[in-house]
DNA sequence: CATGCAGTACGATCGAACTCGTACAAGAAG
DNA sequence: CTTCTTGTACGAGTTCGATCGTACTGCATG
Protein backbone atom coordinates (compact mmCIF):
# COMPACT_ATOMS: atom_id res chain seq x y z
CA UNK A 1 0.00 0.00 0.00
CA UNK A 2 1.70 2.91 -1.20
CA UNK A 3 1.60 6.33 1.16
CA UNK A 4 -1.13 8.91 -0.62
CA UNK A 5 0.86 11.38 -2.00
CA UNK A 6 -0.06 15.00 -0.04
CA UNK A 7 -0.17 17.77 -1.99
CA UNK A 8 1.75 19.84 -0.72
CA UNK A 9 2.32 22.69 -3.20
CA UNK A 10 -1.32 23.33 -2.98
CA UNK A 11 -2.93 26.02 -0.61
CA UNK A 12 -4.27 25.06 2.21
CA UNK A 13 -8.30 24.88 1.76
CA UNK A 14 -9.97 28.21 3.63
CA UNK A 15 -11.79 27.15 6.55
CA UNK A 16 -14.46 24.64 5.87
CA UNK A 17 -16.72 22.09 7.51
CA UNK A 18 -15.33 18.19 8.19
CA UNK A 19 -17.08 15.53 6.06
CA UNK A 20 -18.62 14.31 8.91
CA UNK A 21 -19.80 17.74 9.94
CA UNK A 22 -21.55 18.25 6.65
CA UNK A 23 -25.31 18.77 7.01
CA UNK A 24 -28.11 17.64 4.51
CA UNK A 25 -30.38 20.93 5.99
CA UNK A 26 -27.74 23.43 4.97
CA UNK A 27 -26.28 22.15 2.24
CA UNK A 28 -29.96 22.26 0.87
CA UNK A 29 -30.07 25.44 2.31
CA UNK A 30 -27.59 26.85 0.24
CA UNK A 31 -29.15 24.94 -2.43
CA UNK A 32 -32.39 26.90 -2.37
CA UNK A 33 -30.70 29.77 -4.15
CA UNK A 34 -30.88 29.57 -8.04
CA UNK A 35 -27.73 31.28 -8.62
CA UNK A 36 -25.48 28.80 -6.26
CA UNK A 37 -27.63 26.29 -7.38
CA UNK A 38 -26.55 27.18 -10.94
CA UNK A 39 -22.90 27.81 -10.11
CA UNK A 40 -22.73 24.57 -8.37
CA UNK A 41 -24.32 22.68 -11.34
CA UNK A 42 -21.70 24.84 -13.91
CA UNK A 43 -18.88 23.45 -11.51
CA UNK A 44 -20.60 19.33 -11.93
CA UNK A 45 -20.78 19.93 -15.87
CA UNK A 46 -18.50 22.32 -17.11
CA UNK A 47 -14.74 22.01 -14.99
CA UNK A 48 -13.37 19.94 -17.17
CA UNK A 49 -9.97 20.76 -15.56
CA UNK A 50 -9.49 21.63 -11.34
CA UNK A 51 -10.61 24.57 -9.61
CA UNK A 52 -12.09 27.83 -10.88
CA UNK A 53 -11.78 31.60 -9.85
CA UNK A 54 -15.30 33.39 -9.54
CA UNK A 55 -15.21 35.14 -12.40
CA UNK A 56 -14.97 32.65 -14.78
CA UNK A 57 -18.49 31.77 -13.72
CA UNK A 58 -19.80 34.84 -15.75
CA UNK A 59 -21.84 35.84 -13.37
CA UNK A 60 -23.78 39.43 -13.57
CA UNK A 61 -23.26 40.71 -10.14
CA UNK A 62 -21.28 42.81 -7.90
CA UNK A 63 -17.89 41.17 -6.13
CA UNK A 64 -19.27 41.73 -2.82
CA UNK A 65 -22.50 39.37 -3.92
CA UNK A 66 -20.48 37.05 -5.42
CA UNK A 67 -17.94 36.90 -2.20
CA UNK A 68 -21.34 36.50 -0.45
CA UNK A 69 -22.36 33.37 -2.36
CA UNK A 70 -19.35 30.99 -2.54
CA UNK A 71 -18.79 31.81 0.93
CA UNK A 72 -22.19 30.03 1.43
CA UNK A 73 -21.38 27.35 -0.76
CA UNK A 74 -18.04 26.40 1.35
CA UNK A 75 -19.15 27.03 4.43
CA UNK A 76 -22.24 24.50 4.34
CA UNK A 77 -19.59 22.28 2.82
CA UNK A 78 -20.07 22.39 -0.92
CA UNK A 79 -17.43 23.21 -2.25
CA UNK A 80 -13.53 23.98 -1.18
CA UNK A 81 -12.02 27.18 -2.27
CA UNK A 82 -8.33 27.23 -2.49
CA UNK A 83 -6.00 30.82 -3.08
CA UNK A 84 -3.69 30.57 -5.93
CA UNK A 85 -2.31 33.86 -5.87
CA UNK A 86 -4.68 36.61 -6.70
CA UNK A 87 -7.15 34.46 -7.40
CA UNK A 88 -9.73 31.93 -4.66
CA UNK A 89 -10.78 29.11 -7.08
CA UNK A 90 -13.68 26.63 -6.06
CA UNK A 91 -14.72 23.26 -6.77
CA UNK A 92 -17.43 20.83 -5.50
CA UNK A 93 -16.52 18.68 -2.84
CA UNK A 94 -17.93 15.50 -4.91
CA UNK A 95 -16.28 12.78 -3.10
CA UNK A 96 -17.21 14.41 0.31
CA UNK A 97 -21.00 14.84 -0.88
CA UNK A 98 -21.25 11.72 -2.98
CA UNK A 99 -20.06 10.16 0.72
CA UNK A 100 -22.56 11.50 3.20
CA UNK A 101 -25.18 12.14 0.45
CA UNK A 102 -25.21 9.69 -2.30
CA UNK A 103 -27.77 10.69 -5.36
CA UNK A 104 -27.56 14.60 -4.22
CA UNK A 105 -25.49 15.84 -6.97
CA UNK A 106 -26.85 14.16 -9.21
CA UNK A 107 -29.66 16.21 -8.86
CA UNK A 108 -28.34 18.91 -9.12
CA UNK A 109 -26.67 18.27 -12.07
CA UNK A 110 -29.52 17.47 -13.93
CA UNK A 111 -31.06 20.67 -12.84
CA UNK A 112 -32.55 23.24 -14.98
CA UNK A 113 -32.74 26.90 -14.29
CA UNK A 114 -36.16 28.52 -14.07
CA UNK A 115 -38.11 29.28 -17.71
CA UNK A 116 -39.38 32.27 -16.59
CA UNK B 1 -56.76 -1.55 -19.58
CA UNK B 2 -59.01 -0.48 -16.79
CA UNK B 3 -59.54 2.91 -15.73
CA UNK B 4 -58.14 4.19 -12.70
CA UNK B 5 -60.56 3.95 -10.19
CA UNK B 6 -60.93 7.36 -9.33
CA UNK B 7 -61.36 7.86 -5.19
CA UNK B 8 -64.26 10.26 -5.38
CA UNK B 9 -64.59 9.70 -1.45
CA UNK B 10 -61.59 11.74 -0.66
CA UNK B 11 -61.99 15.18 -0.11
CA UNK B 12 -60.05 16.99 -2.67
CA UNK B 13 -56.28 18.32 -2.04
CA UNK B 14 -55.40 22.16 -0.69
CA UNK B 15 -53.67 23.97 -3.29
CA UNK B 16 -50.74 22.79 -4.49
CA UNK B 17 -48.34 23.04 -7.44
CA UNK B 18 -48.10 20.71 -10.18
CA UNK B 19 -45.85 17.75 -10.60
CA UNK B 20 -44.12 19.63 -13.40
CA UNK B 21 -44.14 22.92 -11.48
CA UNK B 22 -42.04 21.32 -8.88
CA UNK B 23 -38.64 23.19 -8.47
CA UNK B 24 -35.69 21.27 -6.82
CA UNK B 25 -34.65 24.79 -4.98
CA UNK B 26 -37.63 25.50 -3.28
CA UNK B 27 -37.84 21.67 -2.49
CA UNK B 28 -34.41 21.93 -0.92
CA UNK B 29 -35.90 25.63 0.39
CA UNK B 30 -38.60 24.22 2.36
CA UNK B 31 -36.31 21.13 3.56
CA UNK B 32 -33.44 23.18 4.73
CA UNK B 33 -35.65 23.83 8.25
CA UNK B 34 -34.55 20.89 10.32
CA UNK B 35 -38.38 21.15 11.86
CA UNK B 36 -39.47 20.46 8.27
CA UNK B 37 -37.06 17.94 7.45
CA UNK B 38 -38.15 15.90 10.73
CA UNK B 39 -41.86 15.83 9.65
CA UNK B 40 -41.54 14.62 6.28
CA UNK B 41 -38.48 12.09 7.55
CA UNK B 42 -41.26 11.10 9.63
CA UNK B 43 -43.95 10.70 7.15
CA UNK B 44 -41.67 8.51 4.79
CA UNK B 45 -40.58 6.74 8.04
CA UNK B 46 -43.64 5.78 10.18
CA UNK B 47 -46.61 6.59 8.28
CA UNK B 48 -47.68 2.52 7.96
CA UNK B 49 -51.27 3.61 7.15
CA UNK B 50 -52.16 6.86 5.41
CA UNK B 51 -52.04 10.56 6.25
CA UNK B 52 -51.57 12.08 9.71
CA UNK B 53 -53.34 15.16 10.98
CA UNK B 54 -50.04 17.43 12.51
CA UNK B 55 -51.04 16.58 16.38
CA UNK B 56 -49.97 13.04 15.14
CA UNK B 57 -46.11 14.66 14.80
CA UNK B 58 -45.74 15.89 18.74
CA UNK B 59 -44.27 18.57 18.01
CA UNK B 60 -44.35 21.20 20.92
CA UNK B 61 -44.91 24.12 19.27
CA UNK B 62 -47.77 26.42 18.95
CA UNK B 63 -50.07 25.65 16.56
CA UNK B 64 -49.95 28.63 14.54
CA UNK B 65 -46.39 28.06 14.28
CA UNK B 66 -47.37 24.39 12.76
CA UNK B 67 -49.60 25.69 9.96
CA UNK B 68 -46.62 27.47 8.85
CA UNK B 69 -44.46 24.64 8.21
CA UNK B 70 -47.43 22.40 6.82
CA UNK B 71 -47.99 25.33 4.10
CA UNK B 72 -44.53 25.73 3.73
CA UNK B 73 -44.26 21.74 2.62
CA UNK B 74 -47.21 22.06 0.99
CA UNK B 75 -46.71 24.75 -1.28
CA UNK B 76 -43.43 23.63 -2.19
CA UNK B 77 -44.73 20.29 -3.36
CA UNK B 78 -43.62 18.48 -0.57
CA UNK B 79 -46.50 17.30 0.82
CA UNK B 80 -50.43 16.61 -0.40
CA UNK B 81 -52.48 17.87 2.48
CA UNK B 82 -56.32 16.74 2.69
CA UNK B 83 -59.13 17.98 4.89
CA UNK B 84 -60.71 14.95 7.11
CA UNK B 85 -63.64 17.02 8.85
CA UNK B 86 -61.58 18.91 11.23
CA UNK B 87 -58.26 17.41 10.52
CA UNK B 88 -56.41 18.48 7.91
CA UNK B 89 -53.96 15.38 6.92
CA UNK B 90 -50.48 15.17 5.14
CA UNK B 91 -48.72 12.51 3.50
CA UNK B 92 -45.48 13.10 1.38
CA UNK B 93 -45.62 13.17 -2.38
CA UNK B 94 -43.92 10.09 -2.71
CA UNK B 95 -44.61 9.34 -6.35
CA UNK B 96 -44.02 13.04 -7.45
CA UNK B 97 -41.10 13.17 -6.22
CA UNK B 98 -39.16 10.52 -7.03
CA UNK B 99 -40.38 10.95 -10.84
CA UNK B 100 -38.68 14.46 -10.44
CA UNK B 101 -35.82 14.34 -8.13
CA UNK B 102 -35.19 10.22 -8.01
CA UNK B 103 -32.96 9.25 -4.52
CA UNK B 104 -33.99 12.57 -3.19
CA UNK B 105 -36.61 10.98 -0.45
CA UNK B 106 -33.78 8.50 0.19
CA UNK B 107 -31.62 11.39 1.65
CA UNK B 108 -34.56 12.49 3.77
CA UNK B 109 -35.50 9.07 5.05
CA UNK B 110 -31.56 8.64 5.81
CA UNK B 111 -31.46 11.92 7.75
CA UNK B 112 -30.75 12.68 11.25
CA UNK B 113 -31.34 15.18 13.53
CA UNK B 114 -28.70 17.17 15.23
CA UNK B 115 -26.88 16.22 17.54
CA UNK B 116 -26.87 19.83 19.45
C1' DC C 1 7.80 51.47 -5.42
C1' DA C 2 3.70 52.34 -8.12
C1' DT C 3 -0.05 50.45 -10.40
C1' DG C 4 -3.56 47.20 -11.34
C1' DC C 5 -6.32 43.29 -10.23
C1' DA C 6 -9.02 39.52 -7.51
C1' DG C 7 -11.40 39.31 -3.87
C1' DT C 8 -12.66 40.52 1.21
C1' DA C 9 -14.67 43.18 5.11
C1' DC C 10 -17.83 46.12 6.74
C1' DG C 11 -22.05 48.09 7.02
C1' DA C 12 -26.61 49.69 5.32
C1' DT C 13 -30.86 48.49 3.33
C1' DC C 14 -34.59 45.71 2.36
C1' DG C 15 -37.59 41.92 1.99
C1' DA C 16 -38.67 37.33 3.29
C1' DA C 17 -39.40 34.01 6.66
C1' DC C 18 -39.77 32.22 11.50
C1' DT C 19 -42.38 32.56 15.87
C1' DC C 20 -46.21 33.29 18.27
C1' DG C 21 -50.63 35.29 20.50
C1' DT C 22 -55.18 36.14 19.73
C1' DA C 23 -59.41 35.73 17.53
C1' DC C 24 -62.06 33.08 14.57
C1' DA C 25 -64.23 29.18 11.42
C1' DA C 26 -66.00 24.71 11.00
C1' DG C 27 -66.91 19.95 11.97
C1' DA C 28 -67.98 16.58 15.89
C1' DA C 29 -70.41 15.15 19.80
C1' DG C 30 -73.33 15.54 23.66
C1' DC D 1 -77.81 24.56 20.52
C1' DT D 2 -73.66 24.29 23.25
C1' DT D 3 -69.24 22.78 23.76
C1' DC D 4 -64.97 20.78 22.41
C1' DT D 5 -61.54 20.13 18.99
C1' DT D 6 -58.60 21.00 14.89
C1' DG D 7 -56.73 24.16 12.48
C1' DT D 8 -56.75 28.92 10.01
C1' DA D 9 -56.30 34.07 9.53
C1' DC D 10 -54.28 38.00 10.82
C1' DG D 11 -51.01 40.77 12.66
C1' DA D 12 -46.78 42.05 15.38
C1' DG D 13 -42.15 41.36 16.63
C1' DT D 14 -37.87 39.49 15.38
C1' DT D 15 -34.40 37.26 12.98
C1' DC D 16 -32.10 35.94 8.85
C1' DG D 17 -30.53 36.34 4.28
C1' DA D 18 -29.84 38.76 -0.18
C1' DT D 19 -27.96 42.78 -2.39
C1' DC D 20 -24.71 46.09 -3.02
C1' DG D 21 -21.49 50.36 -2.34
C1' DT D 22 -17.37 51.64 -0.44
C1' DA D 23 -13.04 50.99 1.46
C1' DC D 24 -9.53 47.89 2.04
C1' DT D 25 -5.95 43.77 1.72
C1' DG D 26 -2.69 41.05 -0.84
C1' DC D 27 -0.46 39.53 -4.75
C1' DA D 28 1.54 40.47 -9.27
C1' DT D 29 3.84 43.12 -12.59
C1' DG D 30 6.24 46.73 -14.51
Amino acid sequence: MTVQPTPDDLPEPLPEPAVDDIRLETVMGALSDPLRMGIVRKLLLESEQFDHPCGWFGLDRPKSSLTHHFKALREAGVTRQRQYGLERRSHVRVDDLNTRFPGLLDLVAAWTPASS
